[in-house]
DNA sequence: CTGAAAGCGCTAACAG
DNA sequence: CTGTTAGCGCTTTCAG
């Protein structure tokens, strides 16, 4: 098998004690002493066996990263900003893929814990039983949750400023004169949406009545934004705007209201949420709500290292981060 | 801390060596100690540690994925199947970003052989210098790559045809009557796009010197294909078709064009590789040469679980995945 | 079928 | 500064 510590104490002539405190850059070693240790380690290729010290200091300097699906662009966004920070302070990153699918999130969370990973990032926990939400915040590893969990939970959450992404959305449509407004969006139980349509509401309720919103559910994903404004178009020819939960419904909205033989935003203006790469290359060019994904990402590592660091401290930390609206081609003024 | 198999065992009544069977379902338990044990570790709850588990197994049940950045869309998708075929296994994912920089490869690389993964997935050590090409080769977890390297080394490999579709893209081109042709490619040392380039080339050969193409290179995301756009658009306003490396490089290039003023595909046409799911959502509907992302992710796992299976018949596997061409809107005949 | 014993490779007191 | 001694929590011979 490969070499171990042992082998290169032996053959530098110490303890593996001592190897060890001279590879791990603990104190306590001559200079000419780890000199020795390190010139043979490198000489045999020496590769530490970190599932070995894992189990000897109880951390993995691994983090789960738990996403419905790293298809979406926000969720490579975020994994990339969650693997970066992590990359620096010598982490990795185990990805899980859930779709939502409470036992797959189930099955994920318990096989993370098993592998002692030092934290989790998940997102959409808003779908689960009440009991894997206590599960969540009872574990001792920190977790720090991508989306407000619907209940109140004890547990740190990373997000955008949803509710003002919602607001800024609907009081831009509402501006240019719109009265008849689509909202395309996902699980109601899901916080991040909801808190958009929230936002959302509330800049309908500051015009007075004035304006009639109409609002479908589905995926999350094009193919869900694709089918969401079919039946849109169907039932409501009368609607003028269209607020997607994000983008990527946005990107499939857009491609039925084409197949439809109409046209953006000439006949529907259409509006995002997220700001994914592709927002500014596809025609038109996506008006959204920009949200700082990458940062996200990293924000969540960062807690989540803090809280390893000093497993004392650990008061639930709930970071909220700001959003903007991108004006780009595909609203018009009426 | 957490409750361990010990205590599961005393409180069962048993020693930790039978709970430790009875809870792997490793045969020789009796069905009523079984029963038993289980019952007791489903009250407490108890959690196995992989980590120790790993360490007396020599498995860590888990699989490294490699990529330049799970931002390219074509990555996202590659991971999705990867994860979902180690998901079906029972195996977890580490996830690697490098942006194609050696330095981060090989310290990639060589934490995950600390973390003692049973297979590494990887793209692109075709920038790697000849030593590392050898370190990956020699040592004893099974890798797949995700393109060919540049010198003969004996790894397995899980590719599209590239060659192929380089071959058909630019047949297709030449076909609709394009003579003067850009290329739009990645660094000359990934295997992956210079074997597009040659496919492309013996395309053009075959029209008898008929046709002149053009090579720029550059980043392969949409910036660098904005960017080799421009480029090309400066020196060569002659050009009617471009050959886009991939498709993130070819939604770029549409909006360079735009920018100058020109139309896709009236003013030129443009054809990508992959087939992203981008690709039929943005405007006009890209051709390109369909990859099946998915299952390279699937298949390079497959391979490294048969391998890490049976370590003795590590024979190197290449698998060449059929690719088609996708006829949509942003090609015309000259 | 089950218990006892040894060990995976490393770290962490504790002496010296 | 360095060696000795114990484990970390689990699996796995090997006896019984």
């Amino acid at each position: 098998m490969a070499i171990t510590l042992r082998d290169i104490a032996l053959e530098a002539g110490v303890d593996p004690a001592t190897a060890s405190r001279a590879l791990t850059g603990n104190y306590g070693v001559r200079a000419a002493t780890r000199e020795k240790v390190l010139a043979v380690a490198a000489r045999l290729k020496y590769i530490p066996n970190k599932v070995a010290r894992g189990l000897a200091t109880g951390q993995s300097r691994t983090l789960g990263l738990v996403v419905s699906d790293i298809r979406n662009p926000f969720f490579s966004e975020v994994a990339r900003g969650a693997e970066d920070a992590a990359y620096k302070a010598g982490y990795d990153l185990l990805l899980c893929n859930t779709d939502l699918n409470p036992s797959k999130q189930i099955h994920y969370f318990r096989s993370l814990l098993a592998k002692r990973v030092d934290g989790i990032i998940m997102n959409s926990v808003a779908t689960l039983d009440r009991s894997f939400q206590e599960e969540l915040g009872r574990c001792d590893v920190p977790v720090v949750l991508l989306n407000r969990p619907s209940g109140t939970s004890g547990l740190s959450t990373v997000t955008a400023d949803n509710f003002e992404g919602g607001w800024i959305a609907g009081s831009y449509l509402i501006r240019l004169g719109h009265r008849v407004i689509g909202q395309l969006t996902g699980p109601s139980a899901h916080r991040n949406f909801s808190e958009r349509s929230k936002g959302f509401l509330k800049a309908s309720q500051a015009a007075c009545g004035k304006v009639t919103s109409i609002v479908i559910r589905g995926d999350y994903n094009s193919q869900g934004g694709y089918e969401m404004m079919k039946e849109l178009l169907t039932g409501h020819n009368d609607v003028t705007a269209v607020f997607a939960c994000n983008d990527v419904v946005a990107f499939g909205a857009i491609r039925a209201v084409l197949e439809r033989g109409l046209r953006v935003p000439d006949d529907v203006s259409i509006i995002g949420f997220d700001d994914v790469e592709m927002a500014s290359l596809i025609r038109p060019p996506l008006t959204t709500i920009h949200q700082p994904k990458y940062e996200v990402g990293q924000a969540a590592v960062d807690i989540l290292l803090r809280h390893a660091e000093h497993p004392n401290s650990r008061s639930p930390e709930r970071r909220i981060l700001g959003v903007k609206l991108i004006e780009r081609e595909s609203c018009r003024a009426l």
